[in-house]
DNA sequence: GCAAGGTC
């Protein structure tokens, strides 16, 4: 019996192959550099027992869906012909060398296994392999490997408990290619060639639409909106202060705010009237703060646009240079939690050696390990980000150097314990009102210690307390403030949203966020200082009790999350930059939203909506055929709408190019109607 | 010249 197995890419045929064969395969190259053929014998087993086996890889997709040539001309046939143009699957140009290797190994076979990723798109490629080993071989028993790691337990026990391709899967992904395609296709020819006649800079540009590209877009627009059209409300409170032991405790108010100014001060008058607050209630109770989940490539991302100056884009390039370089595993994963077949403290072990945080892992081999965090996700493709083995910073440039000390810090803060610590609170009456104060003190930093970039932040000891006791507050104050509007976008921020309605994977988010930049869609700006918390400070607006005086108009900071902290990969505050619409993206959003009443292109619904569709084909309650006939019919409608209405498209870009302003206010839609987080 | 998804 001989047998191909072929895998999604090189560094699993290698690993498998290396598992299967106990390190004794023989290696021959390709044609095709990243490459190689492994040989050797393995038992799998039932049904096929001792075999000779080929192991190989793929790069990914190896057919890419094309239009044929007569659709090449954006003028003719009119682009709308794209919705029912025939589709062509076509190996790849650059793929031809690895789909001819397949082909040839396939011809001296007698069985394939597929050892893709175990996701859709896997179960795809999966496909892909099939059609190429069938080219060379019509007799071919073809099975699959399921597998979520490359733990050598793992991968025998795969090899011996193969399955089949899942066809719904391949069906579901096939839909997906070829609705991007037509729709992509035939809306960017659309757009460029009808608004390339308003001339000016219309004439030049490049106005391309995609199921991905426009929802990103759109959030970048509905926040640029919603931070235009906020209203600052004014609102008053009280503050209480009280000096002890040296230690300045402010207690607020526990109506927190109100927007009515007369009755903050009588609520206020009262107080000062009572002179005397009164102990009610204090609680001092343990409380931890979580150490982190294992990484996962969206998380990645994040963090490396907060905390190491650098887009999503520059971060997963660089983390793809460490992969590749062997010292962190796959980045591209979604699941945030570990197979416990895995052997952690033997990774652990080997971030000893680090100069920065060696001394921790040390501490943690020696005994201070503990299990990761599970989190909910899991891909079964990949494991959570981990750095594989120990490397030294002369090995790395200054980029890798940053993301791998990232990695290996988020690592060994996983398999550390909780920061644990004391929380007091006290509860006073004053007058007729209740104020509160709540301070943290941290006991055992734990996890905190080799991870910089988490902050345990309020905490402030609390002087001693008793329940009953009286005294005279040293300063009351009534505040006034305003409600400020939201900040604009961050990379992070944007990430987060694409992540939690579906918009791209993990491995295609930033490659969105930049491609709406090349088409000047949207921009980066640095933050300007003014706005950036939730609500703009407390100026004094009186002051009672013993206290004289304050200044005016001090900001308040903090507000959101995840701003500064880099500790040792640092990042100083000031340098956060956010995501505005320019005009054209901005009008391109907004005339969607005008023109086609029920679906509005810019909108993330039908992305969503393509998803639901592809689990539908998985779960067998619908058909690819019907996904396709259903979602092109829509799409036909959508496009019929904006040629009739192409007018009010241009009447929103030629505001732009004569320059002049534009109010947007009146085409604000109302509900944001998209998910804010995954939370 | 256009999409989004793999991977190098």
């Amino acid at each position: 019996m001989k047998v191909l197995c072929v895998a999604e890419k090189p560094s699993i045929a290698k690993a498998v192959a290396g598992h299967l064969s106990g390190g004794q395969a023989t290696t021959r190259p390709t044609p095709e550099k990243y490459i190689k053929n492994y040989i050797f014998d393995y038992d799998f087993g039932h049904p096929w027992g001792r075999c000779e086996v080929t192991m190989t890889s793929v790069l990914g997709h190896l057919t890419s869906a094309v239009f044929s040539a007569d659709y090449k001309n954006w003028d003719y046939p009119p682009p709308d012909r794209l919705f029912d143009a025939p589709v062509n699957v076509i190996v790849s140009e650059d793929k031809t060398k690895i789909a001819e290797n397949i082909e040839k190994q396939a011809r001296y076979v007698n069985a394939l296994c597929i050892w893709t990723d175990c996701d859709r798109e896997g179960e795809h490629i999966g496909y892909e392999i099939c059609q190429a080993a069938r080219k060379g071989n019509r007799t071919l028993d073809i099975k699959r490997a399921r597998f979520s790691n490359i733990e050598r337990a793992h991968i025998l026990n795969a090899s011996r408990t193969l399955i089949n391709l899942d066809q719904k899967q391949v069906n579901a992904v096939a839909s997906r290619i070829e609705l991007d395609l037509r729709i992509g296709y035939a809306f960017t020819r659309f757009l460029t060639t009808n608004l390339r006649t308003l001339g000016g800079p219309m004439a030049q540009l490049m106005l391309s639409y995609g199921s991905c590209q426009f929802p990103t877009l759109g959030f970048v627009v509905d926040r640029y909106f919603r931070v235009r059209n906020f209203k600052p409300e004014a609102f008053w409170s009280i503050k209480v202060m009280h000096k002890r032991e040296g230690i300045d405790v402010n207690f607020s108010w526990a109506r927190n705010r109100l927007f009515d100014r007369p009755s903050v001060i009588i609520l206020y008058e009262r107080c000062l009237a009572a002179k005397i607050a009164k102990v009610i209630k204090v609680q001092e109770k343990p409380t931890k703060k979580w150490k982190p989940l294992p990484l996962t490539t969206v998380e990645l991302q994040k963090m490396a646009t907060r905390f190491l100056r650098m887009t999503g884009q520059q971060a997963m390039e660089t983390a793809e240079g460490l992969y590749n370089k062997g010292f962190i595993s796959y980045p591209r994963t979604e699941t945030d939690r570990f197979d416990k077949g895995m052997n952690l403290r033997a990774l652990v072990q080997k971030q000893t050696q680090s100069q920065a945080w060696g001394d921790f892992a040390q501490n943690l081999a020696d005994g201070g390990f503990q299990q990761p965090r599970q989190g909910r996700n899991d891909d079964k493709a990949h494991p959570p980000i981990h750095p594989i083995t120990y490397a030294a910073p002369t090995a790395l440039n200054p980029e890798e150097k940053k993301v791998y000390e990232l990695v290996a810090r988020r690592f060994l803060a996983c398999c550390s314990e909780d920061a644990k610590g004391v929380a007091t609170d006290v509860d006073i009456k004053y007058g007729e009102e209740s104020f509160h104060a709540h301070g943290v003190v941290v006991l055992e930093r734990n996890y905190l210690d080799v991870y910089p970039y988490d902050k345990w932040t309020g905490t402030v000891q609390l002087p001693k307390f008793m329940v009953g006791e009286q005294f005279q507050p040293t300063e009351a104050l009534m505040t006034e403030g305003k409600t400020a509007p939201p900040n604009y976008l961050t990379e992070a921020d944007l990430i987060a949203l694409m992540d939690a309605n579906g918009i791209g994977t993990d491995a295609t988010m930033a490659e969105h966020i930049q491609r709406i930049q090349e088409r000047d869609y949207v921009r980066t700006v640095p933050r300007s200082g003014g706005s950036g918390d939730e609500e703009a400070a407390d100026a004094p607006a009186a002051r009672g009790g013993r206290g004289g005086r304050g200044s005016r108009g001090s900001r308040g900071r903090g507000g959101r999350g995840g701003r500064g902290g880099g500790g040792a990969a640092g990042n100083g505050p000031g340098r956060v930059m956010e995501f505005i619409p320019t005009q054209l993206g901005v009008a391109l959003i907004e005339g969607f939203d005008r023109m086609n009443f029920e679906t509005s292109l810019g909108k993330p619904f039908l992305r969503k909506e393509m998803e639901l569709k592809m689990k539908a084909i998985c779960e067998g309650q619908t058909t690819k055929e019907i996904v396709l006939n259903e979602s092109i019919q829509q799409y036909r409608h959508v496009y019929m709408q904006s040629q009739q209405k192409l007018s009010v498209l241009k009447a929103f870009l030629s505001q732009d190019s004569t320059g002049s302003r534009n109010d947007y206010r009146d085409f604000l839609s109302e509900d944001g109607g998209y998910r804010e987080s995954t939370a």
